[in-house]
RNA sequence: GUGGGUGUAGCUCAGUUGGUUAGAGCGUCAGGUUGUGGCCCUGAAGGUCGUGGGUUCGAGACCCAUCACCCACCCCA
C-alpha cells in the first residue's frame, strides 16, 4: 500500500459519522439550552500565542505542537486547543466591550503530536465552552453543569466529577514555597520520572500515578492549607452551587491541570470505562489569561472534552442505535426504458422530500432488490415498462411486504409518515 | 522518547514439532426456469502470508532488521 494514513489519524468512515452527527447534534441541543453561541476559530494560529496562552513550561507547547514555517516565514502551529485561539478572538473582536458576558462553545479537531494509545490520537476533536466576563463561581458551576449535561444526554452515567481549587499565583508561591522545604531533603528518593517535577512545578508532584511518590507526599503541605478566604469562599461557592444543580463531585485536593493558566477552580470528568486515558472532559478558571494575552484583566472559566473518548465510552455502554433515517424509496427498473423513468420517477419524489436511490450498475432485478434491502429502504418502487403508460406503478413495501399500484401523488402521500421517528434508543 | 503485544483474503480469524496446489466464517458477485429482497442451497472471484535479508533440500511458521498498528509509561480531552 502507497499511501496511509499519517501516524494518528484516523478516517471517519459512512458508516461512521452517524454517531458523530448524533453527538453533534446532542452538544449544539445542551449549547442552545445554556444559551452557549457556536464560535468558530482558525484551525491554526501564531505558535507565539500557544506558546504564551498554555505556557512555556508546558508538555503540550514544549513537545507535542504541529509547527511549521509558512512561505512567509512565519512560524504557525496546528492548535493543540482552542481556549486561546478562543481569547485571541476574544480580544481581537473586542467582544467585551459589545457585551458584558460572552458564552461560546466549539466543536472541532485539535492537533497534538504524541505517541497514540486508546484515546489518544494525533488529530481528535474537542468540544467545549468558554463563559468570559464573570467572576462569579456559580458560572464555574455552570460549565461543569454543561460538560455534565451533554453525558446524560448521550446516555453516559458512569462518570467521575473531580472538582479542586488550584487558588491563585500568589496562594501558589507561599504554598510551592512550603512544598519545597518538605520536599527538597528527600528529592532523591522520588522515582526519576517524577524528581524533575520538584523543580519546575512541584504542584504536578501530587498527581503522578506512582505508588512510591504519593508515599513520600504523606504529610506534605497541601494547597488548600493555604488558601486565602476569598479563594475559599468561591470555592464552597462552586460546591454548593453543584450540589443545588444535583451534580456529585468528589474534592480531590490532589487534581492539578496541565496547562498552566487556570486559576481557583479545576476539575476533570472521568470515566471507568476509559482506559488510561480515562478523562472525557477537564477546564476550570483562567482569569488571567485574557490579560496575558494583551486584553483588559477579564475574569473567565471553560472547559474542553474529548469527543473520540466519548463515543468510546458510549460505544461500551452499547449505545448503538443513533437514529439514521432510512431510506424512502429504491426505484428499479431493468430496460432502457424502465430505467428512464425511475430516473423520473426517483426526481419527482426527490422533489417532494423523499430520500431516494436507484440502480446505476446495469444490474439485474434481483440484484436491484438486493441492494434495496441493503440500504434498508422502506419501499421498493417497481418500474415495469407495461405500467409506463398508465403512469400508474407498483409499490411494495419491503417490511410488510405489502404491495399496491399507484400513481405518483399517490405513492408520495403514502410514504409521507416516516416508519420509525428516527429517535435514539 | 521508552517498554510490551500483534501483523495470513475487503472484515474477523484458523493454519499442528518448518514438508506438496494456504483454509473457514462473514462480506462481494452469479445462479436456484415463468418480471420481486431478507432465510436457505450451489458456485465464483479474491492472498507478493506487512516489507527486506538470512538459516534450510524445503519457511506463513525459525533468526535478524525494518515498517505499521494496538496497549502501557509520560502527558492529557
Amino acid at each position: 500500500m502507497k499511501y496511509q494514513r499519517i501516524k494518528g489519524t484516523v478516517d471517519i468512515l459512512p458508516s461512521e459519522t452517524g454517531k458523530w452527527i448524533y453527538l453533534e447534534e446532542i452538544i449544539r441541543n445542551v449549547m442552545a439550552r445554556f444559551n452557549y453561541k457556536e464560535i468558530r476559530v482558525p484551525m491554526f494560529e501564531a505558535t507565539e500565542l500557544f506558546a504564551r496562552g498554555i505556557g512555556e513550561g508546558t508538555d503540550i507547547v514544549n513537545k507535542e505542537m504541529y509547527t511549521f514555517t509558512d512561505q512567509g516565514s512565519r512560524s504557525i502551529t496546528l492548535r493543540p486547543e482552542a481556549t486561546a485561539s478562543v481569547v485571541r478572538c476574544y480580544i481581537e473582536e473586542s467582544l467585551g466591550k459589545k457585551a458584558p458576558l460572552t458564552k461560546v462553545y466549539y466543536i472541532g479537531p485539535m492537533f497534538r503530536q504524541e505517541k497514540p494509545q486508546k484515546g489518544r490520537q494525533r488529530q481528535f476533536h474537542q468540544f467545549g465552552a468558554e463563559a468570559l466576563g464573570s467572576a462569579d463561581p456559580r458560572i464555574d458551576a455552570e460549565i461543569i453543569a454543561v460538560s455534565v449535561q451533554v453525558l446524560k444526554d448521550c446516555g453516559i452515567n458512569q462518570y467521575e466529577v473531580a472538582l479542586n481549587s488550584v487558588a491563585t499565583p500568589q496562594v501558589r508561591a507561599k504554598h510551592r514555597e512550603k512544598l519545597l522545604e518538605f520536599v527538597r531533603p528527600i528529592a532523591s528518593q522520588f522515582p526519576e520520572v517524577d524528581r524533575e517535577k520538584i523543580d519546575r512545578n512541584p504542584l504536578r508532584l501530587f498527581d503522578s500515578k506512582l505508588e512510591l511518590t504519593q508515599q513520600l507526599l504523606q504529610g506534605a503541605p497541601l494547597l488548600e492549607e493555604f488558601y486565602d478566604d476569598e479563594v475559599r469562599r468561591d470555592f464552597d461557592i462552586v460546591k454548593e452551587t453543584l450540589t443545588r444543580l444535583g451534580i456529585p463531585y468528589a474534592s480531590d485536593p490532589r487534581l492539578v491541570r496541565g496547562l498552566d493558566y487556570y486559576t481557583r477552580t479545576a476539575f476533570e470528568i472521568r470515566s471507568p470505562l476509559l482506559g488510561a486515558q480515562d478523562s472525557l472532559s477537564g477546564g476550570g478558571r483562567y482569569d488571567l489569561l485574557v490579560e496575558e494575552l494583551g486584553g483588559d484583566p477579564t475574569p473567565a472559566v471553560g472547559f474542553a472534552a474529548g469527543m473520540e473518548r466519548t463515543l468510546i465510552v458510549m460505544e461500551a455502554i452499547g449505545k448503538s442505535d443513533y437514529g439514521e433515517k432510512p431510506l424512502d424509496v429504491f426505484v428499479i427498473g431493468e430496460s432502457e426504458a424502465e430505467r428512464k423513468q425511475a430516473l423520473l420517477l426517483a426526481k419527482q419524489l426527490r422533489d417532494s422530500g423523499k430520500t431516494v436511490d436507484l440502480d446505476y450498475l446495469a444490474r439485474s432485478q434481483k440484484a436491484q432488490m438486493k441492494e434495496a434491502s441493503r440500504q434498508n429502504a422502506r419501499f421498493a418502487l417497481f418500474v415495469f415498462a407495461d405500467d409506463i403508460p398508465g403512469g400508474r406503478f407498483q409499490l411494495k413495501n419491503l417490511a410488510s411486504g405489502d404491495q399496491q399500484t399507484l400513481s405518483v401523488d399517490e405513492i408520495i402521500k403514502s410514504i409521507k409518515f416516516p416508519a420509525s421517528s428516527g429517535s435514539p434508543s
